[in-house]
Formats: C-alpha cells, sequence, structure tokens
DNA sequence: TCGTGATCATCT
DNA sequence: AGATGATCACGA
C-alpha cells in the first residue's frame, strides 16, 4: 500500500489519476487501508456503516466539503463503494440521494439531484462485505459508469413515476415495491424522524426518504463493465 | 436538523 | 436467499 502514514490525499487532478488510485486497491483488504492511512478499525461492524466508504474517499483524495456537489467536484466524478458476494455481484441496493420535500412538484428530471449523482459514478466493490469481518473485506477491480441512453431512460422514467407520486400526496401509499430499477425507501436516523411532506389535502409529516437503485440494476450495470472474462474470484 | 457515507436486521 | 424497512456515524 502506498502513501502510508498520510491521513488524506490530495484531490486528483484528472479523470485517469483517480483511476489509477481507484484500481490501486484492488486485491488489498480493509484493513490494510486502514492501516495504511493510520484510522483505527470500528470495533462493532453494526456501527461502521459508511466507514469504508470514508475510508476510500480519505485514500482517493474525494472533497469531503463536497456536500450536494460530486465527490470528486473537478472530475464530476461521483465515488461509490458497493457490497458484492463472491462472484461479485451487488447484494444491496444503493443510496442515491435524498428527497427534499420541498422540491417534489418544481424539480425536473434534467435538473434533478437525482440525474447529476448518476451521470458518472466510479464503482469500487467490496467483496464479501456481507460475510466477511469488516477488516478483512477485500476490494475488487474499481469500474466507471456512465449511463447508457437506455439506462438514462429507464432511470428517468421511475424517477418521474415516484417523484411524481410524492408531490401528489401519495407518498405514505409508496412502498419500496414500487419502481423497476429505482425505489424510494426510508433515510434517517430512526422511524420517529418526521419531515413535512405533501399530503393528499395539507402537509403532513413523513419518514424522510431517499432513492436507492435496486440491486438487480447495479448488478447487471457493474456486469456491463466488468470485461475481465472469469475473473479471479476469491 | 439535514445530507453525506451506507449496512443491519427482519420479514417474506 | 433476497428484498424491505430500520438504523448507525459524522459534519455543517
Amino acid at each position: 500500500m502506498e502513501n502510508a502514514g498520510s491521513s488524506r490525499r490530495q484531490p486528483p487532478q484528472t479523470e485517469t489519476e483517480l483511476m489509477v488510485r481507484a484500481r490501486a486497491l484492488c486485491g488489498h483488504t480493509v484493513a490494510e487501508l486502514a492501516q495504511a492511512l493510520q484510522t483505527p478499525l470500528p470495533a462493532e461492524s453494526r456501527r461502521a456503516k459508511g466507514f469504508v466508504g470514508q475510508l476510500v474517499e480519505a485514500a482517493l483524495g474525494a472533497d469531503r466539503y463536497a456536500g450536494e456537489r460530486p465527490d470528486f467536484p473537478q472530475l464530476g466524478i461521483e465515488l461509490k463503494t458497493i457490497p458484492v458476494d463472491r462472484r461479485g455481484r451487488s447484494a444491496e441496493s444503493t443510496f442515491v440521494c435524498s428527497i427534499n420535500f420541498g422540491r417534489t412538484e418544481t424539480e425536473t428530471w434534467e435538473c434533478s439531484r437525482f440525474r447529476q449523482r448518476i451521470l458518472c459514478v466510479l464503482w469500487l466493490p467490496v467483496q464479501c462485505a456481507k460475510e466477511a469481518a469488516l477488516g478483512e473485506r477485500r476490494f475488487g477491480q474499481a469500474c466507471l459508469w456512465r449511463p447508457t441512453s437506455s439506462e438514462l431512460e429507464s432511470l428517468r422514467q421511475d424517477w418521474e413515476y415516484l417523484i411524481g407520486a410524492i408531490g401528489a400526496g401519495q407518498l405514505a401509499r409508496l412502498t419500496a415495491r414500487a419502481g423497476r430499477y429505482l425505489q424510494v425507501r426510508p433515510k434517517a436516523a430512526h422511524a420517529r424522524v418526521t419531515r413535512w411532506a405533501p399530503g393528499e389535502d395539507a402537509p403532513q409529516k413523513d419518514l424522510p426518504v431517499g432513492f436507492y437503485l435496486r440491486a438487480q440494476f447495479t448488478a447487471a450495470i457493474l456486469g456491463r463493465l466488468t470485461q475481465v472474462a472469469g475473473g479471479e474470484n476469491q
């Protein structure tokens, strides 16, 4: 592991530089990366949600203050670690962005927060994420995803349906089963958190929600991007 | 409090 | 097993 002793890298200047860094992680474990960055591993994996993602952000030089901008603002690239099983298949949905209830009636697909966040995504698979202990989880090969026009069209249809339903005050009737590739799911500290949302008659309190890409969708795009036939799985 | 990073725990 | 609904940590 290079760069041991530095807690955070400088931002990459080019897409190529970013990809070189990301691919250098392939085959290494979370414990190795944490040691290189002098970061202690959380004791309980239950309390480590997001840890690997933030560790990788530091390793690749993502902008920690990017906020709603892409993780690499200059490059317009979003970074996402994605848990995969031993066959490299994603098993979890992927959070994309939270939904602002105040904008559901005016936001358009073209300028939506969702669309902006999926235009260019650097996926970094984390193998055996659910089976192995946190430190033993191993990085796979990073790949860069720019949605095809047909992928964008599929997502647009789901997005418009879901955002439309919410804007029409139907959030309470939506479940995670709605949407073919996208779904709306809770995104909150706990189930007692509420926010004002459009209601059928008047605004009402609802659980905060976000857009998630279904695991089957991300599995399909990772499959499309993985060209190495019969890749060396572990 | 809200938005970022997600995974956990349970139900089907 | 896979998906859904719930939850954990942190920074501004």
